[in-house]
DNA sequence: AACAGATAGTTGCTTTTGTCAACTATTTAA
DNA sequence: TTAAATAGTTGACAAAAGCAACTATCTGTT
């Protein structure tokens, strides 16, 4: 690893940063806040989630998980079903209104990508998508070696 | 722009929120919140910039960013300077103190970043970089023709 | 010059977001 | 059977952010 890298690196992380917000904010504006569509993002992809599985999963505080979980299940988006066999944890999961609910916030969110996207040719975006892929080989491969 | 490209760089941008907040939740224990970090680098990079500038720049309100700018007043970091030119607007600048301020955090990131990337080869850590300027390029296009 | 509207920045008030520590209930291991 | 660990909840609080009203200044129009 050479020094010089670090400069351009942060650079892009600067510049990515302002990418994600651009596409965050305009999401997030109703609804539901980033963690909340986190947790969503979760629930939908994976089954036999825990509060424990989220808290690591996404880095949360468990106190202010436990609030964001409370109000999706009065609002009827999630259900939790007590662990058979951990009388302790509770298994997560969407109600057919959560599936429906984060489809919507999904396709908003692809819409918001697609928006920033318009103006490039297919040939581009595949070359996007062949740059991020790189870069996530190359930074697994980093975290993989750093744990 | 093929359809099909979208999820996989929606699936990227998770990845890279992970890698940033990585970044970022260790840099920013204790001193500095990010907004607060981001106007120092600001300032410690462009001279003559006014409030105004810096709400374009970092997309902030502007109640809290005069709060921000207030708190770096007391401490020492900043200086005001009334522009001659328009009695409404001040000039900002990082004082000694701020620069040095800044220089620590900037050390800090840097740091971290190299610390996360330690595993990684040279060539590795250049085609890191390859691919981030394409990326880069590639969206400033996306961005310059949606505009 | 005099006024109307725009702009830079500040301030008070409020909401949202997030943190921390104490607590209950349950499980695990000795 | 008891002590320590763990899952999750709750209350109290702090930090972060947003909004709208306000002051001061500037710009353009008549």
């Amino acid at each position: 690893m050479k020094t010089s890298h670090i400069q351009p690196i942060r650079s892009f992380n600067r510049f990515y940063t302002g990418i994600l917000g651009l596409l965050d904010r305009y999401i997030l504006t109703n609804h539901y806040n980033l963690p909340e569509a986190r947790v969503l993002y979760e629930l939908y992809h994976r089954d036999d989630l825990t509060a424990r599985d989220l808290i690591s999963l996404l880095q949360i505080d468990k106190g202010y998980l436990s609030r964001i979980l409370r109000h999706f299940g009065k609002i009827k988006l999630i259900r939790k079903k007590r662990s058979p066999a951990d009388g302790r944890a509770a298994y997560l999961e969407l109600t057919a209104t959560g599936r429906k609910e984060f489809e919507l916030l999904d396709k908003a969110s692809n819409e918001q990508l697609k928006n920033l996207l318009s103006g490039l040719s297919d040939k581009e975006c595949e070359s996007l998508v062949h740059h991020m892929t790189e870069i996530r080989t190359i930074l697994l491969k980093a975290q993989k070696s750093n744990s």
